[in-house]
DNA sequence: AATAAGTTGAGAGCTATTCTCAATAAGGAA
DNA sequence: TTCCTTATTGAGAATAGCTCTCAACTTATT
């Protein structure tokens, strides 16, 4: 089911990059994450610290933008300030956010058509698709009925 | 057609707010903007002081903000490092994009259905929907062709 | 016209992210 | 295996987009 340590070497090594250690342990720190689950940057030092792996934010954040660009990962911004990533995974398994602009209360929601659509229109310009994402920025209830500003 | 300053107005004083010369300009601008021209915060700036309209960089971060969570204006992160903005049009205007990652290239679609399955999906959860954006990541023919990294 | 409260502008401040560079290690070649 | 080239890492400095602060000013209301 899952990608692979040895298909995320060939497919680094194809491009003449290299695994290593810390790039193996950060795919599968993303791949044991509970559904739902995303972490930003620092978020991921954390957890891999707490696992006594010590990896540096330098290249934490090297690898979450190289894996996001291989199309390994996703990279969102669920709320404002700080990207955070997860697995991008295919169809069956595959989402979309519905985010509250007040308190970020995010809801994930499934939309095969939508995700077809968007393969089907970056095919149709040439282009090689590495992530679909239909966000939804929205009020939530709980800040409809809030009487704080904004 | 148009939003109109009296209508901008009428929603800020309905929410304790007021309506001020800057943000009167700041709707008229991005109003007046090309088909598939969005403005970064600077870029906004830069616009107006052409214009022979001084508005602070504060005030026009504060301002894109608000309006933006007013539903007015479109947050995008088109490209790395920066938000950009442009009008929040209904059905036939709506539309969506596809990046390329590494060039930043930009194509505008359209797709209603994908519209209208986000109004669904924010109603169905009681959320009250500002924006829909399908935001597709890939790398554009030019860029496949390329032999530079990433 | 007076008043209360929201807004602006200038610059300081913040912080997520990127950059720099010496030390290290991966992968291919011999 | 060993060597060699070159990608990668780690630590900290640097960058930059954005937010915050606060006095001065405006807006909307009474």
């Amino acid at each position: 089911m899952a990608y692979t340590p040895a298909a995320l070497k060939a497919e680094l090594n194809e491009r003449g990059w290299r695994l290593t250690p810390q790039r193996e342990i950060i795919l599968e720190t993303f791949q044991n994450l509970a559904k739902g689950e995303h972490l930003s940057a620092e978020d991921l030092r954390d957890v891999l610290k707490d696992e006594g792996e010590q990896v540096s934010l330098s290249t934490i954040y090297r690898n979450l933008k190289l894996m996001a660009r291989m199309g390994i990962l996703r990279e969102l911004e669920l709320a404002e300030g700080q990207k955070r990533y997860e697995i991008n995974q295919p169809s069956p398994h595959h989402h979309h956010h519905l985010i509250c602009v007040r308190c970020s209360k995010t809801i994930e929601f499934k939309n095969d058509s939508v995700l077809k659509a968007g393969a089907r229109t970056a095919k149709k310009s040439g282009y090689h698709l590495l992530d679909c994402q239909l966000t939804i920025h929205a009020v939530c209830p709980t800040c409809q009925r809030s009487l704080l500003p904004v």
